[in-house]
DNA sequence: ACAGAATATAGTTATACAATGAAATGGTGA
DNA sequence: TCACCATTTCATTGTATAACTATATTCTGT
């Protein structure tokens, strides 16, 4: 089995990492919030240079940004008149990498 | 800027890889359909141990399974009375690897 | 051909999500 | 302090998901 839960017996299953990975699966399964973290990647960007780059309006952008905080996969701060947004896990950027090696085929 | 779409610049994105990955990443953001992952694992398993593995009505994990195949994540095949499901990609048991690195905070 | 096991499907109901447009907040620079 | 820019919040509406129960289908062994 693989071992989201690690060192339990199917029957004793601790929930709580399950739980865990699968909000944060939810949280990144919309596209919208997927393209918002590629185009953040290892940078800290602005909340309207991701909308120009994501394109759609900037109230749902502002939305979505929010649910990704909330799930705790962004941070933001302010600067200035600006809020910078930047993947708050670096372990979240390898699991990008890992979807990019699933999902995208070589040229 | 993390490469889900490779060689593109922004305004150029092809939404192709992200919306596959999207997709798979909405169907393992459920708990179940994540538990019913992990119980697969790199085994071929009958619904029904899945069902007890995972624990609810026999109806639901019906359900999520089909869900799980629709998007293409696992794969069933039947054999005498039983279907076995697999996981389909061995990627996608890789990408769970990942969310294992990112979500089990070693005990 | 029948009984029973294994799995799938349907109908229903409740809940959650997504998008939109309009309005509100908070900071900045003249 | 006023006008403006960046961002958030709100209300609304439509659509998608989830769970449940009951029923149907498909295979197996006798």
């Amino acid at each position: 089995m693989v071992k989201l839960m690690p060192d339990t017996k199917p029957y004793e299953m601790k929930e709580e990492n399950i739980n865990k990975a699968s909000k944060a699966l939810k949280a990144m399964g919309h596209p919208l919030r997927l393209k918002i973290l590629c185009v953040i990647g290892e940078q800290e960007l602005p909340v309207m240079d991701i909308v120009s780059k994501v394109g759609t309006t900037q109230s749902n952008i502002s939305q979505h940004i929010d649910i990704l905080r909330e799930k705790e996969i962004i941070t933001s701060r302010r600067e200035g008149s600006k809020i910078l947004c930047k993947v708050r896990d670096p372990n979240i950027l390898k699991l990008m990498e890992a979807m990019q090696a699933t999902f995208c085929p070589v040229n």
